[in-house]
DNA sequence: CCAATCGAGTTAACGGCGTATACTTACCAT
DNA sequence: ATGGTAAGTATACGCCGTTAACTCGATTGG
């Protein structure tokens, strides 16, 4: 019973043989340079014997994309780990690992938080479940927002002003790790959406042509943020 | 004299077409989805007729991303203007229009925001000039901050700070269109990056796992940046 | 130990793409 | 009328994803 183990971990090296190549084309090329023919050249075989492997070249970006997901993730909690025991520098941390991976692996953040690609198309659509690396992710701020709240929530726009303006717009957001207080939902995509914005821009060079330096302005408004978050003065009003 | 006139215009025509038929595709398929072969297929032409207009595929499309750019723009534009004479709404109406002809467009959203395609790529490079359809964009949203910083300045994190946190960051856009405040160029970019995270991140689909409807969140972002420049108070303390 | 099976990989082909080169054709100015 | 020039075509090269038919060696059951 040990031989179809040992055809098991051939399949599984080939497998990983592939997705590396691919990973490499993507740091060479970005996304579109990912090819497979490229990738069987470089392992010296032929185009049609990688879909003994993968279904199309599609599924397989969708994989690498779901690894790199989780590589990410590993990072950014490493981070928040070596940042102590206070969750204010432990979310500080984060973002900071976050924006490093991103600067220096351009690529791989494209095909993550780019536009999507026709065939990873339907990779977004499936974030919805919570074991998705997507929101595995995105479950990691989620987490330490939730814990920042409990111990001393922050200032935000009134709970009736978000319930009334928001309604159940956040149900999926909300449900999607045990139900979430509105105020914390609320918090986790503003500040989500201005990390995003902020490092994308970056990326993607499309502050070039206005700041030199983007860390600085990164820092900035990250310690704005922060700010926010500790301020524990009565929400402000309507 | 009159023949060659005939001549450019039967040229220009033609260019007009290309482009429509390039954006007709882009439309249907995203940007990798235009192709000169399509084009010339859907025009009744043969692909290389094409390089009689453009070098290239890439120039095509660099040049359909400023038309996009200048499109975009007029309608920004109007939508200020038809927002009566305070500044504030008028900045409100902006947001508002960059939002929905994004949701609206987001196929050429993608081509103007997303990352930068290999041939794109040497388009973003020239943003610095000053005549660049994406600098004239961005300069819309620059000259009406500037005019109501003149009018009522808000609370920024003090000028000290800026300065010695961003030092010369900000230079490229503080000279972009005549010399601005730092306090100017740092909310513009602040407030850019919001929004262009917000807007991207909804079309790019990456909020469907936790918001069902993101106008909302959009209103309440937009509601709560705009009030910071309304408040009047002194300059935060560092 | 042998035969049946199955998986990995190959070759060949189809249609799509950008693009370069060489050729034709129609129009324009002299 | 003629020479030049711009528009457009035909052909070809090398990429690409994908499919179908085939080979071959390893695994498995008897």
């Amino acid at each position: 019973m040990t031989v179809p183990n040992r055809r098991e971990r051939l399949r599984k090296a080939t497998v990983t043989e592939i997705k590396a190549h691919a990973r490499r084309l993507l740091v060479a090329g970005g996304p579109q340079a990912i090819s497979l023919r490229a990738i069987a050249r470089d392992m010296g075989m032929t185009a049609p014997a990688i879909y003994r492997y993968f279904p199309g070249l599609d599924a397989l970006v969708a994989e690498l994309t779901g690894d790199l997901y989780d590589e990410m993730r590993e990072l950014v909690t490493q981070a928040r780990d070596a940042a102590g025991e206070e969750p204010l520098p432990r979310l500080a941390a984060m973002t900071r690992a976050f924006r490093s991976w991103s600067v220096t692996h351009p690529a791989e953040f494209t095909l993550l938080f780019g536009a999507p690609l026709p065939g990873v198309a339907g990779f977004v659509e499936q974030c919805t479940h919570a074991d998705h690396p997507g929101a595995r992710f995105g479950a990691l701020f989620l987490q330490i927002l939730t814990e920042l709240w409990h111990h001393s929530p922050w200032p935000v726009p009134p709970t009736q002003t978000l319930r009334e303006r928001l309604g159940d717009t956040l149900a999926p957001l909300r449900q999607s790790q045990g139900p979430l207080p509105v105020e914390v939902a609320y918090t986790f995509l503003s500040g989500w959406v201005r990390l995003y914005g902020l490092v994308a821009q970056e990326v993607f060079g499309h502050l070039r042509w206005a700041v030199t330096d983007p860390e600085a302005l990164f820092s900035i408004e990250v310690d704005r943020f922060l700010k926010q978050l500790t301020a524990d003065a009565p929400p402000t009003h309507h």
